[in-house]
DNA sequence: TCTATTTGTAAAGAAACTGTAAATAACAGT
DNA sequence: ACTGTTATTTACAGTTTCTTTACAAATAGA
């Protein structure tokens, strides 16, 4: 899930946008002092892909909020804002804004361009527990490191990554994998995940994040 | 300098943008007809930084054409409609493009929204790694030297530089490159890969450049 | 505890994929 | 039509991945 970084001083605002982009399943994070984002920021850089800022703020003009971001991140940032002049528009941009939004504005506006802007983000990697997954580039990490997947354990992964903590059926496995019919007598999917579990460090004894569900799968622990 | 492809029905609006582009460094191609403007995207993809789309057009919806340039190619579209409809905006978002201004809009809004969405596009640098790119002449320099490429090669290796380090299947190459069905059973992209990696000084078994996905295609290492 | 069933995995075999030389086809310029 | 260049197809060796087999270990139920 994404998670977004909302700096807004106004309360009201505050919480209408933050359960509205809830309900597109974002996580939101809101920040009332501009300084308190900041040094958040700072210590959480990797855990949010995209920032929603107000200018109108205590403490520190808006303007110096964006320029300090972009200071210590490459983060997209969308300007929400009742000023609507073009030279406070030409001014964000400059400082690296991504997306400018003049106040009022209807929440549903907000939430299609914040994802605009993400599917051109270069970086889509997912932090999911200790794995990290990238599906431009069909890479996942554990722990940091990356492991090398052939492409029918990528998508085991993948799709357990995708699916939570479900259980997951041999049957539901093999096809989400290779759409092939599976019978009983196949160890195809158990094999693949011994494999898996080899590389990525698991221990079917005490299985850290591969369960087998006896007599019906496998189920992958977040 | 970058190339901006215009798709707009009214003239004077056409000219207007054009020139005000121009002033502001851009290159600017302008078509009336969406049909035109497609098949001259298609065969010069790699020509064109972004497009800016008019929805109000002859011959085809406006949407449509959003949709067909999506399908065709990862440039990004700016809408620039007289409708103000969130519906509008959500539709226009949900088809790929990039951003969507509401006429009339002050044209210096346009030209800093163009500049926000180059400066995230990867292509913006012309120096990607040992990679130097000159789009206008069609040359590319590896750790200073001039190789000689081929068009099809060439056009591979810009697929590469343009798009970081996705994996992209030979699908999606074959298709950025020559526009042609792909079929499994078809060798012909490997042989250029293979060609290429010789005249970039890239050994496959110890890739530094182009990485081999094994069931899938090719990436970029940058 | 005993038995039938299921799981874990090593090892071997089968299948699929890649790299590239060489042959052929398509094309552009003269 | 001839020539040089580029693109595609073919063929095959080498590699990687996938599947099957086999058996020991684990599990559930009687």
């Amino acid at each position: 899930m994404q998670k977004i970084l909302l700096i807004e001083d106004d309360l009201d605002m505050q919480e209408l946008i933050t359960d509205y982009l809830q309900n597109y399943d974002f996580k939101v994070e809101a920040f009332t002092k501009p300084k308190e984002a900041l040094a958040h920021l700072e210590n959480n850089k990797n855990n949010y892909s995209l920032v929603v800022l107000d200018l109108m703020l205590p403490q520190m003009d808006g303007f110096d909020v964006c320029k300090k971001i972009r200071q210590i991140s490459t983060i997209p940032i969308i300007i929400s804002s009742a000023r609507d002049q073009i030279s406070d528009k030409i001014l964000g941009f400059d400082l690296g804004a991504d997306d400018y939004l003049a106040k009022p504005y209807e929440p549903r506006e907000l939430v299609i361009r914040i994802n605009a802007i993400l599917r051109r983000t270069i970086n889509k990697s997912r932090i999911i527990g200790d794995f990290e997954i990238d599906e431009d580039k069909m890479e996942i990490k554990v722990d940091g490191y990356l492991v090398d997947l052939t492409q029918i354990e990528y998508d085991i992964l993948h799709l357990f990554l995708q699916n939570g903590d479900k259980v997951m059926s041999r049957e539901v496995i093999s096809n989400a994998v290779n759409g092939i019919e599976y019978n009983t007598k196949d160890r195809t999917i158990d094999m693949h995940i011994s494999n898996l579990r080899q590389k990525i460090g698991d221990d079917p004894k005490d299985p850290q994040y591969i369960k087998s569900v006896w007599g019906i799968g496998y189920k992958f622990i977040c």
